[in-house]
RNA sequence: GCCCCCUUCGUCUAUCGGUUAGGACGCCAGGUUUUCAACCUGGAAAGAGGAGUUCGAUUCUCCUAGGGGGUACCA
């Protein structure tokens, strides 16, 4: 499992690193974007590391959530993923060498006691906890039937300092940082030990992850200095938050990147939003792939907090609805079918021909629909059957005046010989206009009689798609 | 409590000492479409507060306030 180090020295390395104890939520996505943007963007690597160095939290399922997400935003790993915990050997190796050259002990101190110093910490007004109780003590000493914990003997003098590519130069004095675990009781590694063992054998040249590691960073500079190991070029990029500026819950954006899929959004849609978000290039707002990777860089990136607007990413998405093939939309809403509610799935979704119809209407769905869910809605037209199901408002829409516009309909119809976009728009405003009747006036009960609903729709489209006999068969439904 | 980071229109942001502080989303008004949406034009809208440094601060420094992160035998 170990990598080759030789192979891997050179060039840009970076690593998108989930912990898999949940989805792959928003903000890491957005992070594993900035690593395989970077890597692109100097012809690097992207390695894929899962830490599941807590058995406990980790699970496959997990794991598996986090692949598909990233795969479906288009974010393609180079090489086989690596698991932290088959590499706890090595980490288990690393330990020892840091008790050889003195720059690791292990510590006996109780949970009582630990408890104790978090307290006069807290009361002393000093951050640092642990109070070094074992760090130069009598190995001897150790009580009898305790399994210790290794702890990292940090420098107490001097300040540890970090040249983030986002943050700057960011400098913690040592005295704040103290000793911390780099081996449980149990002899297992701990993350900062791992991350920072791995991080090495990986051949990571560049980290890139939440802001939320900084203090973590710190840490693990001073392993690396222990170990005499090059640091990796650190960037941590502000955490993202909810719309009303709080930490990101489940309300507002903090879903597995599958949910956004589930409500239709495209993935180039999220990722040009993702980018954005923090990031900017100017003036520039839309980004295809390419241009993301050309101008892709690290100082770039805002050292404030974003909060995640939907509103916006909704935008985008329209955006790039508008600019995708037909055939790709009507794909793309059909593989999404099977993980609607039944309020947005469509009828007889299982007919092929609907499908082709629904292709057939693309070009006027795709233009006023934000999202795929929304081309569905306002597609839902072509897999109804008659008697049409009437929504609330299009039955209200139908009274007996409207019935009297569509009556006075039939006949121009019936009278078209070519079924085309011309020739139907023709007939429909002809018959407007004899009737010194509102285009409106008409479109609107027009609507709801082929449709069954109110939802926006180009009446010329839905009458063309329908095709003329279910068209004026729909149409006689209401009448009658 | 302590440590670290952040603070330009409602939101995402541009600006890298001198600008009428720009763009985008959203919002408002008008236009176009004798339908919905789309689209076009215009508009309102910002440097958290206070001290410095400087001929000149949104930009540099400090303080205050507010926000975020960390402070685990989690990652």
């Amino acid at each position: 499992m170990s990598p080759d180090p030789k192979s891997m020295s050179e060039g840009v390395v970076t690593r998108f690193a989930p912990s898999p104890t949940g989805f792959l939520h928003i903000g890491g996505a957005r992070t594993a974007l900035f690593n395989w943007l970077y890597a692109k963007a100097n012809g690097g690597k992207m390695m894929l590391r899962i830490e599941d160095t807590d058995r406990k939290r980790s699970t496959g399922e997990a794991i598996d959530a986090i692949m598909d997400g990233l795969s479906w935003l288009g974010l393609e790993w180079d090489g086989d993923p690596f698991y932290q915990h088959a590499m706890a050997e090595r980490h288990a190796e690393v330990v020892e060498q840091l008790l050889a050259r003195g720059r690791a002990y292990k510590c006996y101190a109780t949970p009582e006691e630990l408890e104790k110093m978090r307290e006069s910490a807290h009361a002393e007004g000093r951050s640092a906890v642990y109070d070094g109780m074992w760090r130069d003590r009598d190995p001897a000493d150790a009580p009898d039937g305790v399994d210790p914990v290794i702890r990292f003997k940090a420098p107490n003098d001097g300040d540890t300092v970090i040249e983030d590519q986002v943050q700057g130069t960011i400098t913690v004095a040592n005295k704040d940082l103290d000793d911390l675990i780099i081996a449980r009781s149990d002899g297992t590694p701990t993350y900062n030990l791992a991350v920072v063992v791995d991080d090495h054998d990986m051949g990571v040249s560049h980290v890139i992850r939440g802001a939320d590691h900084l203090t973590n960073a710190s840490r693990q500079a001073q392993i690396y200095a222990a170990l005499e190991w090059e640091t990796p070029v650190f960037s941590h990029v502000p955490l993202i938050h909810g719309s009303d500026g709080a930490k990101l819950s489940k309300r507002h954006g903090a879903l597995g990147v599958d949910a956004y899929r589930t409500m239709g959004y495209l993935p180039a849609a999220l990722r040009n939003y993702l980018v954005r978000l923090g990031w900017s290039h100017g003036d520039d707002e839309i980004f295809s792939t390419a241009q993301m990777i050309e101008w892709f860089d690290l100082p770039g990136i805002g050292r404030s907090p974003a909060r995640f607007d939907f509103v916006k990413l909704e935008n985008l998405n329209a955006h790039y609805i508008k600019n995708s093939d037909d055939t790709v939309l009507a794909d793309l809403a059909r593989a999404l079918v099977p993980e609607l509610s039944e309020e947005h799935r469509p009828p007889n979704w299982d007919d092929e021909a609907n499908w082709e119809k629904l292709t057939l209407a693309m070009p006027g769905l795709k233009e006023r629909s934000k999202t795929l869910i929304e081309i569905l809605d306002a597609g839902r037209f072509v897999f109804v059957s008659r008697p049409l199901d009437m929504d609330e408002k299009a039955g209200k829409l139908l009274d007996d005046e409207a019935r009297a516009v569509l009556g006075g309909l039939l006949e121009p119809l019936e009278a078209v010989e070519e079924w085309s976009g011309e020739q139907i728009e023709e007939a429909v405003r002809g018959y407007a206009d004899k009737a010194e009747l509102k285009l409106g006036k008409v479109a609107q009960p027009l609507r709801a009689a082929l449709t069954g609903r109110t939802t926006s729709s180009g009446i010329f489209d839905v009458l063309f798609v329908l095709g003329k006999n279910e068209a004026l068969a729909r149409i006689r439904d209401r009448v009658r």
